[in-house]
DNA sequence: TGACAAAATGTACGCGTGTACATTTTTTTT
DNA sequence: AAAAAAAATGTACACGCGTACATTTTGTCA
């Protein structure tokens, strides 16, 4: 085929493979001759062929926790990353191969790399466990580039020991606790995630040192750990109840959309109304935020952007503000909403 | 390496292939003796060389619509299917190759067969326009195995062109309006979505054919059109909350849950309440249909069997129930909330 | 035990590129 | 105008695997 091209343009084949990959000096008159008869026989090169030439798949891998029926998290959450990563890898002429970790399986990253599948990984819904952490070590030791999304294992604002991209989540807490404050709460409860996930981590000491800068007392009733599915949040709302009804608490942090969102569903049955009887903030700023009523206040992380962050620090050669501590932190954004008592204008 | 393992296994390259492939007539022992030497040298073929020698990518190619900031579809709608396409995916030891189409770009189908870089291919987001139609036409002529997720192209409960995979849109759009027909309601109004969606007209034709059924009048001003989004269903509780207050509409059926959502926020703002001034009924029963309040009920498609019927379709050779008319339609639920008055029982 | 069939293994090569190196053509320099 | 340098093109081969075919070993039957 290729060698049909040739010998119709008159040249050679490794002349047709020069014109069709811009290496090399070619004349533009040979060029434009390779290019016409390229298009007249509707060559297209076999991309197996010249990846095994070339020895790159051209392709980077993006593993993602199988999420059997119900997931755990939110699908908002992955479905934007990958799109971030997904124009990245686009505007980059590479491609995305998808790969869905079962969660009991051992994870095999390495061999995805010997076996050339892939040139590079996004690894996204990493956790603090060992399986994790190891899997991980492996392929740091053996020098593959990767990168871990949305977890840091490394202490906060220090070195990492893997690539990372994470979201200021502690800024982002920070933020939430003091926007509860400053719209005159005091007791502010609040609802976690499992701490294998670093993002929850970061929440709860967000969450710890406006409580200490304020100079709000610290209650181990008011901090309460859910699962990051909208029924855990529902559950927890019975706690909560009893705690706001008899003043304990006057408000609410959720480390993520659906939690809150739960929370305020179970609140509800209780006779509380958020905005009304107490104060609410999610994380995360979901579509579901906005779907919700009250429209729930919340902190909106940008997972597009921490998508196209990872992939482009992969692909292209962008480090800006990673070097050193291999790790990038994206900042987050409060948007107040009515569940903290901010009524939205109308057509949003 | 391979050239390592024959050796230390005392075989030739040949034997060490047919071990690894489970090909030919191997003697147990010899076997052994290779899986030994495999492990221990921690050889793993180079898939880029088996891909390139068996003329097969093994990769099953997705291509979904690039949404860049906001998207038209509920996300819920592609992670679901992605998530069914996946899980058979893995099942047949192929990967997945996932691959965006920008909106205005041409839809370049062919010549990822052509440079075999996909074994098959599943279409997400096609609509009845004419890029997308010939796109696939093109595709048929050739002969490449593909199917179109969601999306019919020859008439309902006919003979299709092309390998379809869809949702009974009509049966559920039925199930939909009759429940209202059942609780009372007579004066039913429709927000429907784009009809480029062949499951938007599915559910005009299940809607009218309720009614007709139910001598029911059908009018006009009572059918309205949104973009599928939560704000084109929010915009439309104008109009709808006149029809409501005026008495010539007593309940509302939306084509999908967010913009039943977004008319249930338009709505509240003009006083009127779902479950109590009204019904509604959305479709897909995507997560927010349970975090919306009132509840929303809905039509459940089964997003994930869609997703892995297709892949089934193309990787296995499952033919069940599709061979004659080249489509699958598979059946959808109701699951009746309390937005149409029915209370949910607690803990769910 | 010999002849023959079947099973097991080895040998050799093609798959379609990209590219190092050799060769030819063109341009520049003296 | 000859020599040298630079640009353009051609030749030849490796990449790592699967597999058709040739060969050897093992098993079977008379």
């Amino acid at each position: 085929m290729r060698q049909q091209v040739a010998k119709l343009a008159g040249v050679s084949e490794a002349t047709v493979s020069r014109v069709l990959n811009g290496v090399g000096p070619v004349k533009e008159a040979t060029k434009q001759r390779v290019l016409a008869a390229a298009a007249e026989l509707g060559y297209v090169p076999n991309a197996l062929a010249q990846q095994f030439a070339r020895k790159k798949s051209g392709n980077l891998g993006v593993v993602l926790p199988h999420m059997a029926k119900v997931s755990l998290f939110s699908t908002y959450y992955f479905s934007e990353m990958l799109s971030g990563i997904g124009s990245e890898v686009q505007a980059s002429g590479n491609d995305l191969l998808l790969l869905f970790r079962e969660a009991d399986q051992p994870r095999n990253y390495v061999s995805l790399f010997q076996s050339q599948k892939i040139d590079a990984l996004i690894v996204l819904g990493a956790r603090e466990i060992p399986q994790d952490r190891s899997a991980l070590e492996e392929l740091a030791q053996d020098g593959y580039p990767f990168c871990v999304l949305n977890q840091r294992y490394g202490p906060r604002g220090g070195e990492s020991p893997f690539l990372t991209v994470d979201a200021d989540h502690w800024s982002g807490s920070q933020e939430a606790v003091r926007h509860l404050i400053d719209i005159g709460c005091s007791k502010i409860a609040f609802i976690n995630g499992p701490e294998q996930y670093s993002n929850s981590i970061d929440r709860r000491e967000g969450y710890l040192s406006v409580l200490a800068q304020s100079g709000l007392p610290i209650e181990q009733r008011l901090m309460l750990t859910g699962n990051y599915s909208r029924k855990s949040g529902y559950e927890l709302a019975n706690d909560l109840a009893v705690l706001i009804q008899s003043g304990r608490a006057d408000s609410v942090f959720a480390a993520n959309d659906r939690m809150a969102i739960g929370a305020m569903q179970g609140l509800r049955e209780h006779g509380l109304e958020a905005g009304r009887d107490y104060a609410i903030c999610g994380y995360d700023d979901a579509d579901a935020a906005r779907m919700a009523s009250p429209q729930l206040t919340s902190v909106a992380v940008p997972f597009q952007e921490m998508g196209r962050k990872a992939a482009s620090l992969l692909l292209g050669g962008d480090n800006a503000g990673v070097d050193a501590l291999r790790s990038a932190v994206l900042p987050v954004q409060l948007v107040a909403r009515e569940s903290t008592g901010v009524r939205q204008r109308r057509s949003k």
